[in-house]
DNA sequence: AACCTCCGGGTTGTCAGACAAGCTACTGGT
DNA sequence: ACCAGTAGCTTGTCTGACAACCCGGAGGTT
């Protein structure tokens, strides 16, 4: 196997570690069989057995393996692929690609107004700033899995900023400003009622609340998002692992 | 700084991580603040710089830094640790201590019985398998703020085992008979309605649902959890990253 | 036959030093 | 005021080695 034959990636070791878990996934070693060792997987990939460790740690930290010591790393899940990862911070249109589903998205208003004390606070700005806010409701197949809604601080964006020039994914827009979110704080709520949403929805629906403030690898505030998705509409799946 | 002031851990890095998750719980760094560099921290803690390294992407798939080449460490959030975690796996009794709170559990009903065609599949026993399947209330500080409805195969158990006397954490039951649940494919869910729960709970509440596959670390299911948290009563948070 | 102890091979954890690659901030020029 | 180049710091990767740990088998005992 040669280094250059996987995809592409930041890193030699994110590069490796994606290579595994799709050998994973594909069942090349199902649930409670031993990966080979690292010093295997080092000669077969061709790089250090410190790259390969950095790989098997990713795949550790996102449930998928266990690695213990004297004995091996283990295969624990395959199956969780299937569903969103709530852990990975990805686009909403990402996300629902991933499954393999015609992602779609429908503003239902986009506008510039002053931030709310809740926001200000949560975005740490000034009082009296201005934001963008936008409403969407977001598509898969044609068919609405969530209402969204989403705030960006004014001074993300240049004076001459068109709030009508806005659409398809927010994380899209922000990166074409110079700006890329790399962590969400989220809170994760379940409700239901009909002030929900808006157009042709489930009656007596539940839905799932994801609240996230997102944040760039700095840590400044870059994005608010309230995200009511439509339950059963779309599945979340999370490995969770000690 | 001395190795053998931190706490216990299984390896060093591990001991390291801790002591590093707590230094930003405690606010030395604030978000967006640089960390010190490795080769400064390899020095301080008087270990090499692979294991900081390991220490360091332990913090980073919690979603506490980020790390980046030519850099350096940035803390990217210090609050997420009041909420539960949910990509941490622990028992429902440790989750609610860890915020302060009191935790309880009132057991409804404990029984053998046969297995559901659902449990024979996702648990992977064989048609007819015995289970043992309870029900019981979470409380934190006497409030109820879950119901919980689990089920763990009979053949886990030794030919003497006698239900009564399961009492406390799952976690714990399971242990004490030699099984460590590691993973949880785990899906979530809202929902609401009259028919959850029993007892004293809000009218017309909604609940969060997750839906668990606990598996120990050889990817043998071990037990099934399907646990309605009372909205409001309970936080969940999680820190998603890239 | 059943049980226990010891041991050896295989595996991960940690160490040390070195070089490559990437980012930031400053310098010096235009 | 603006821009290109560079020095210095930081992380990413490499190499080789040893320590710590786990499992299964050999050999002995009961």
């Amino acid at each position: 196997m040669t280094v250059e034959s996987l995809g592409s990636g930041p890193t030699l070791s994110a590069r490796i570690a994606a290579d595994l878990r799709l050998r994973i996934e594909s069942g090349e070693w199902t649930p409670g069989e031993k990966m080979p060792g690292e010093h295997d997987l080092s000669a077969f990939y061709q790089v250090s057995r410190a790259t390969v460790r950095t790989a098997l740690q990713d795949l550790e930290s996102r449930g998928l393996t266990v690695t213990r010591h004297g004995l091996g790393t283990l295969v624990t899940a395959q199956g969780g692929s299937r569903q969103a990862d709530l852990r990975r911070l990805e686009s909403m249109t990402d996300t629902i690609a991933r499954q393999g589903r015609l992602p779609g998205m429908v503003y239902r208003s986009i506008a510039l107004r002053a931030a709310t004390e809740v926001e200000i606070s949560k975005l740490a700005v000034g009082p009296g700033a201005e934001v963008l806010a936008t409403e969407r409701s977001l598509t898969a197949d044609s068919e609405t899995v969530a209402f969204s809604y989403d705030v960006i601080p004014r001074a993300v964006f240049p004076a001459e900023f068109d709030p009508s020039e806005v659409s398809g994914s927010l994380f899209a827009l922000l990166e074409r400003h110079g700006v890329r979110a790399v962590v969400a704080l989220t809170e994760i709520h379940a409700t239901h009622g009909e002030h929900i949403g808006w157009g042709d929805r489930p009656a007596n629906a539940s839905y799932l609340l994801l609240d996230q403030v997102h944040s760039d690898s700095r840590g400044v505030p870059v994005a608010l998002a309230s995200t009511y998705f439509i339950e059963g509409r779309f599945p979340f799946g999370l490995v969770r692992h000690r």
